[in-house]
DNA sequence: ACATTGACCTGAGAGC
DNA sequence: TGCTCTCAGGTCAATG
């Protein structure tokens, strides 16, 4: 779930009802999650602090902490979210990280796979060079002609480099399967050998679909019956031509996608 | 440099 | 109902 979209939506949430909020207490279920960092640490950065503004890059979401230099840094792996509530009973099941605001309010990063992370940060440009994350889709300085010399350098599938998180960052399996069903491409094309035509197609479907899918809330049920996500499980039918969705592994990922309409080169 | 596989961790859902 | 099996949207490391 947590793709790009997942994210900005968790960026919403915790931009609306906790940034502001004085830290009285945190609480830590699973110290493997933390990444460089301990419980203890995470207590003492964040009591009696406030966050005060946040960040998103790729997959990654990001509070600030206090004033300059401190950044809590989260990661939602594969079953990752974050929930704001004021009543005590409605602490998600596999709630890892709590936070609890002065005005009894609390905010909840649940992980029930524990494939996600959590950590600090005292920048976040030396995190994103860190750990070697590409460009955001979002970011201005993502071009065309930025995206052209990605896909160029690129001699896997179109599929693997939208995925690939040390070019671009932010998109998964979900995503770059709607992407490219959006423009009509096999997902198999090697990202160095797509026309000219359709670099530029795929470069506007990264951004519209990717601006779609916030708008949606990152919630299937709430988006356009043309698109792929509503329809992608198994049996599935595409929402142009009505044939039977194709079910593959691309890159190690069960990939979805109409042989019909997106074909090689 | 890339594809493939398995590991990480846990629960949902299918099938018996 | 309960057991076992498979699979899942992320990432990393080992291997070919």
């Amino acid at each position: 779930m947590p793709e790009l979209p997942d994210v900005q939506v968790f960026k919403q949430l915790l931009d609306k009802n906790a940034l502001g909020k004085r830290v009285a207490k945190t609480q830590v279920r699973s110290p493997e999650l933390l990444e460089g960092t301990t419980a203890a640490t995470l207590e003492r950065r964040l009591k009696r602090r406030r966050l005060t503004r946040s960040a998103r890059h790729g997959k990654f979401l990001f509070a600030r902490i206090g004033g300059e230099g401190s950044w809590l840094v989260l990661h939602f792996g594969m079953a990752g979210f974050l929930k704001f509530f004021t009543n005590r009973s409605q602490v998600p099941k596999h709630t890892q990280l709590l936070l609890q605001f002065t005005n009894g309010a609390q905010l909840a990063y649940d992980c029930r796979r524990k494939l996600g992370e959590i950590g600090l940060a005292k920048s976040i440009g030396g995190f994103v060079r860190n750990r070697e994350l590409g460009i955001d889709p979002f970011d201005p300085k993502f071009k065309l002609a930025a995206f052209r010399e990605i896909l160029s350098d690129s001699r896997g599938t179109v599929k693997s480099m939208l995925m690939d998180q040390s070019r671009l960052a932010g998109i998964g399996n979900v995503y770059s399967d709607e992407i490219l069903f959006r423009c009509g491409i096999h997902p198999k094309t090697k990202a160095n050998e797509l026309s000219s035509r359709n670099e530029r197609r795929l470069f506007k479907a990264v951004k519209a679909v990717l601006r779609t899918a916030i708008r949606c809330k990152a919630d299937p049920a709430r988006f356009p019956n043309s698109y792929l996500l509503p329809h992608r499980e198994k049996n599935g039918q595409c929402p142009r031509c009505g044939r039977k969705l194709r079910q593959i592994k691309v890159g190690g990922r069960t990939t979805f996608y109409c042989a019909k309409d997106q074909k090689r080169r």
